[in-house]
DNA sequence: TATGAATGAGCATTCATTCAT
DNA sequence: CATGAATGAATGCTCATTCAT
């Protein structure tokens, strides 16, 4: 029954693939309620019930596009050769990364996926488990190297690294509310977040 | 009609408050969108139809139930006092407000309109006009001030006075995301905030 | 309990006046189904309630309006007096009269009573009864006169009242259902339809 | 997608006129307003849901029975012929098709058609210009010619033809609203009718 | 596996009518 | 009688999901 999988795979993960780009752009430009299935299908190019050859309901498509995210996010995150230099660069670096990665195409489906997260308890499971987890897993470990160090004060540091996305976080959050002043200076934010943060956290505090 | 609006103003009120407080009781139990009118008329005791006689739809009383944390939220706000303090307390002050206002059903109802607004434009846009606008205008004020006389580092007021905020919401993200070690540990959390936030903004940044 | 009517039967006459002039107004802007018992209400200046004080439901409010028509429609008729004339001056005066009754608001109150008494049984009998009915009774006496003074020529007398009627009567809807044509030469129509009524009635039918 | 459409548009085409039976079924029987989705729905056999894969909305369905009616009718209209005979022969034939076609249950579906006309805006212009307007083309032609020819008197030929045809739709208003006299008559009203509206149309309007 | 027609549960909203004050 | 808040039945329409072909 269970072939082992040859190219079927393959093909299983074409189709796949071409169901959560449809979706992604479907979902972005209609949020995810209002977008419907037969909505994705046509984009798609392919019938409503193929679909659900390959997710489980509406909401495993959804799931599968955070899948995708995190996929991407891991192959991207070349943390470990940045944390080599020092914490200035470091937090520099994921700033920069953060920021630059949501274009607009992947701003709006985060916003989809966080609107969806608030309210479904499986996709805000899956999320932590699979993105924020690992994430967190990884710069706990810099953060307690760093505090080790001296290289920055003494500190909670679950909280202190908390505190560094959140504001990442926070500032996404606010620009998707609507506001404009961020959308202007958007490019501005990993250096001035980063300042902020840093000069914080440092020990001296001082110019850098 | 009869009299101008004497104790009519008060048993309008009255019902209103009446469909608010199951609103965002039941809202905060199944989400926005889950939750049926027929599920808060029941709650709130009385008619579907009755609540048409308060509110234009249903997204009117979700917009009702921000209305009134606005107006709690702007009772609380004395900030006007604490800035005449300096700046250490001040954030202090507004980070301490932040977290102890979001008690558990206040939370709550938190996520529910957080993941609305990331969908729905008019709320998003009503939120941004009662709620952070003027919170904004606000904190730019001590902000600049703030700037003009030295106390803290020359920088992008707006961006700064942003980053403060974003921490703070994504904070709260992060915890309706899921975060128990941020639930845990809730309570610590403005200090450790102030701490991290002011280091960075005071020119010196050292001791305190 | 039932006092005789001294300057009650008045008031209660002027109360559901107001209220009918109201409906009329609204039921000839909105039609029948769109118009609400409120809007009716506001229209008249009182209480959604009152009007149940002086009619059942919203389709005896739409009866009193085709009472009124009906009263006034006989204060208006001397087809009496125009009889007593020859048949040509009297089918002019007939059609002169029916064209001429029908103002703007007539014509929209006229539209919402046809529409409804297509599909209302009750009203349907209501109007022949009352309207249709009196009409023909009259109408029957003179067309049967005019047979045997061969006036006009031996013809089933019940159906060629109906036909010069019917005339009338499918005009206006033809002019409601949207002819234009007809809506601009309105004012000639009681001429052009009298001359071909007449001129297939009339045993000569000749010059003209 | 697959084929062009030589048995799909078949398919298509048989259960639109399933629901379309049901429908004219249901609504002479209820009226449009009473009669809801559920009942077409049950009356043809199908689920709610699958009437709104063939009709956009409940009005939509109306809609489709008028253009089944104007198919029939434009089929079964061969005025052409009809035309090359004398104007006497055309009208009688005009009259008796109009008068034939009436059976039972067009008459009641004409009936639903004519209430909701009166009130809906685009099934008056769909009606009008589907129906009504061609009608008129045609009609406006022989009454042109034969008012060249000297066959008619000279007359506004708008106007007559319209007075022509206003006879039949006013005949039927009044059988609809319940004149059960023309009821039992029906089948002399081509005749009477003909009679009536050509001996004022011929010059000569004599014998015959 | 792909299709897409059929399904039918689910829901916001309206509004005629009632009745306590 | 007047009021107008409360009622709650009633309904068109959507759309995720299924399943015969």
């Amino acid at each position: 029954m269970t072939q082992p999988d040859p190219i079927q795979a393959q093909l299983i993960a074409a189709r796949r693939n071409q169901i959560l780009d449809a979706a992604t752009q479907v979902f972005a430009a209609k949020g995810f309620h209002r977008a419907t299935i037969k909505d994705v299908a046509k984009a798609a190019g392919i019938a409503d019930g193929t679909i659900y050859n390959y997710f489980d309901n509406k909401t495993a498509v959804l799931l599968g596009i955070l899948d995708r995210l995190n996929e991407t996010s891991q192959r991207e995150s070349d943390f470990e050769q940045a944390a080599k230099g020092d914490i200035s660069d470091w937090v520099r670096g994921y700033m920069k990364q953060r920021f630059d990665r949501l274009g607009h195409e992947n701003l709006e489906v985060f916003q989809v996926i966080l609107s969806e997260m608030l309210v479904d308890e499986e996709l805000r499971r899956v999320y932590f488990q699979q993105i924020i987890g690992p994430t967190y897993d990884l710069a706990a470990k810099f953060f307690q190297q760093w505090e080790q160090e001296g290289v920055i004060k003494p500190i909670d540091t679950a909280l202190a690294m908390r505190v560094t996305s959140a504001a990442v976080l926070g500032l996404i959050m606010l620009r998707l509310i609507g506001d404009t002043e961020l959308e202007a200076k958007w490019d501005k934010l990993p250096d001035v977040i980063t300042e902020i943060i840093l000069k914080g956290l440092l020990p001296g505090g001082t110019d850098e």
